[in-house]
RNA sequence: GUGGCCGUAGCUCAAUCGGUAGAGCUCUGGAUUGUGGCUCCAGCGGUUGUGGGUUCGAGCCCCAUCGGUCACCCCA
């Protein structure tokens, strides 16, 4: 009777040594190029009281009603547990950290970063998706100048530069606010309102609950529907018009290239004016996605803050890079792999002690274990990709030398390995 | 939540009309006793995802279930 088996759950994942060089590739590019547009990291906890994302992503937003991870807390004091919910997206919790640290007092924008970050959406897993993927994001609030939309679209636009990814598309469109998006609202549901009864089932909620989901519907039928709907981008005021030329003009500066969308909205009631989305040219899953948030520091009970950011997913982005055959920097091989020939504890002794100066001087080493054959250690030493091979025997032992062996060099047998005093090793390996 | 395809060794896969499970890679050891890569030999490793059913007999057929994968929905 054996014990179970255990798998990761669902739509979870081990990140492998293997990925991990795509990994450190995604996160050092993306943090750099953060940093080099004045973005600081922040980290927020994983878990949050479930009204954070209640409250700003919408109750009748997809990821609310479906897809959060929400359980009620081991009870307090009071006998019952306050509702808490893995984080399904990483701004609103950013925003609550700004507003709970008192960061509208510094100079405005704060402009945040992290990296990495998991987050938690129950769905059915497929290509690029998972339960628990990573977003890199950036978040710059109490701003409203339209440079700094500008400013993370054309940010996102270089980290995908510097990962060497081609046919990256940007899309572009402004919701506007709440001053003109209840025009927009109403006239896309008068427009709406005679068709209704030939739209697909979802519609019809979608024309009671959130309107503007409308645009986003796929069923064959519908389309048309759509391609005649009235655009948000015709009903925008005088100040959300004004800032979204803006936007594109500062995109112009920073020679981005971007199509604009007018059917672009997004899933999350938050945002408001500029939003945007860059996908693959291969397929139309988003890579990122983002915009602005005039409307959330309120939501969380703060002061009128404006705000804007992005997520971009970074399962989705090595996906990408790997379908565009791009591979990272591989990690560094060992410089030199410590061979003792023989069974001798003063031998071993020695080849530890050659090991431990190696290490503490910086240098990448390795050696076998379990007291395998010279042959069977020599395997190893080439598997492990090491440079040189550093044998010690008895021999060695006895003339205070180390055998140096390069497992790379081509040529006559005799030219690849040489004898260095003991105390010449490490010098000898730092040339 | 809905649908298609697929589950055989750690990995990639094979097994004729149902006849009682095999190969390559990896790993370990060896090929005259202290030297890797190439080659050769050997070994380790599977109650064929799980549970039922049909059958003299099931990896193969049927049902259920779990999982993987892809797509829809939605999104990163």
């Amino acid at each position: 009777m054996s014990a179970q088996q255990y798998r990761a759950l669902q739509g979870f994942r081990d990140i492998l040594p293997e990925e991990q060089p795509y990994w450190r590739f995604v996160e050092q590019t993306a943090a750099a190029v953060a940093e080099l547009y004045g973005y600081r990291r922040i980290e927020t906890p994983i878990l949050e009281e479930t009204g954070v994302f209640l409250k700003t992503s919408g109750e009748t937003s997809d990821v609310v009603e479906h897809q959060m991870y929400t359980f009620e807390d081991r009870p307090g004091k009071e006998g019952h547990g306050q509702s808490l919910t893995l984080r399904p997206e990483g701004t609103a919790g950013v925003v609550r950290a700004y507003l709970e640290h008192g960061m509208f007092k510094l100079p405005q924008p704060v402009k945040l970063y992290y990296l990495s970050e998991p987050m938690f959406r129950h769905e059915r897993p497929q290509a690029g998706r998972y339960r628990q993927h990573h977003q890199f994001g950036c978040e710059a609030i109490g701003e409203s100048d339209p440079a700094i939309d500008a400013e993370l679209i054309a940010l996102l636009y270089q980290v995908y530069s510097q990962l060497g990814l081609r046919g990256i598309r940007v899309q572009l469109n402004s919701i506007g606010d709440s001053n003109c998006r209840p025009r927009y609202v109403e006239a896309l549901r008068a427009y709406y309102h005679p068709l209704l009864d030939q739209c697909c089932y979802n519609c019809q909620s979608r024309f009671q609950k959130n309107p503007l989901r409308l645009l986003d519907c796929k069923e064959p039928e519908d389309q048309a529907k759509i391609a005649a709907a009235p655009h948000s981008v015709d009903y925008l005021c005088d100040e959300c018009r004004e800032h979204f030329e803006r936007v594109q003009r500062f995109l112009q500066l920073y020679e981005v290239p971007f199509e604009l969308n007018p059917l672009l909205v997004r899933g999350l009631d938050y945002y408001t004016r500029t939003v945007f989305e860059f996908t693959s040219e291969m397929d139309n899953t988003a890579l990122n996605g983002g915009g602005r948030y005039d409307g959330l520091a309120e939501l969380l009970g703060g002061p009128p803050t404006p705000g804007i950011g992005f997520g971009m997913g970074i399962e989705r982005v090595i996906l990408e890079l790997k379908r565009q055959g791009i591979t990272p920097p591989l990690p560094e091989r060992p410089r030199a792999f410590v061979v003792y020939m023989g069974k001798e504890p003063a031998l071993k002794e020695a080849a530890i002690r050659l090991i431990a100066e190696l290490r503490h001087a910086g240098i990448k080493a390795e050696m076998s274990y379990g007291d395998r054959s010279p042959k069977a250690q020599m395997k190893q030493a080439n598997t492990s990709g090491a440079v040189y091979a550093l044998i010690m025997g008895e021999e060695e032992l006895a003339k205070g030398l180390v055998t140096v062996r390069s497992l790379r060099a081509e040529g006559a047998e005799e030219a690849r390995q040489i004898a260095v005093p003991r105390s010449e090793v490490l010098r000898y390996l730092q040339v």
